[in-house]
DNA sequence: GAATCGCATAAGTGTGTGCTTATGTGTTGG
DNA sequence: CCAACACATAAGCACACACTTATGCGATTC
């Protein structure tokens, strides 16, 4: 079951915020501690979780580790969703705006 | 953070099986537990977080309590992943078949 | 109106989780 | 090479969480 996973993963708000942070684009571990009062290890370990969670994947270069947002884990996350889109409200704006730009 | 709330209660596996139990018909706290091996307080206790989440709602039925699936927490999450639709692949199956479903 | 039913709440317990400090591993630069 | 750097891993600790048993609270039924 990843889907637990992944919602396990977006349960600590900490790791929320590095995701969202690395949404802004792609960085490495030091640069994502930036203003984030975190220590290396701990950072260290939030990204090893959502990494297994399939939200964020990494990119090694030099001595630095790239990391960036996985498409994967929001995919899974969607396709969770849409077994339950028989409840959805019927008109969700941002949904809509999304919709479309699926849709092209 | 709402969401936060969303993702924490989806992160127990228990709690991800009696939504979707729920998501097939509403039904009473008794009838949930119906080949579930839990016992009362758990369900009970259980309940009460997806209903703080906003994943479900419920409705007094005389000495019953009707439990159903409550559309705002979907709502919340749906919005929560359009925020890094840029992210999303280019196609995905459900969730195609989902716009679809929305856009009418 | 007393017993029962459906469910909620209280209190206690074991396990999981997120943090810390300390150390290990691989890479780069002088 | 060896010192500094970027990051991962190990071990320990405090707290949160999911469960248990016990009890409380309305509503129903006889």
């Amino acid at each position: 079951m990843i889907e637990n996973d992944i919602f396990k993963a977006l349960a600590d708000p900490t790791r929320c915020a590095i995701f969202e942070k690395l949404a802004s684009g792609g960085m490495n571990a030091s640069a994502l501690r930036q203003g984030m009062e975190i220590s290396q290890p701990a950072m260290s370990q939030h990204l090893s979780v959502l990494r297994n969670a399939k939200l964020v994947r990494e990119e090694r270069q030099g001595r630095f580790v790239n990391y960036e947002v996985d498409p994967d884990g929001l995919a899974l996350m969607a396709g969770w969703l849409a077994k339950y889109r028989a409840y959805w409200p019927a008109r969700i704006d941002d949904l809509n705006v999304l919709l479309r730009d699926m849709d092209q």
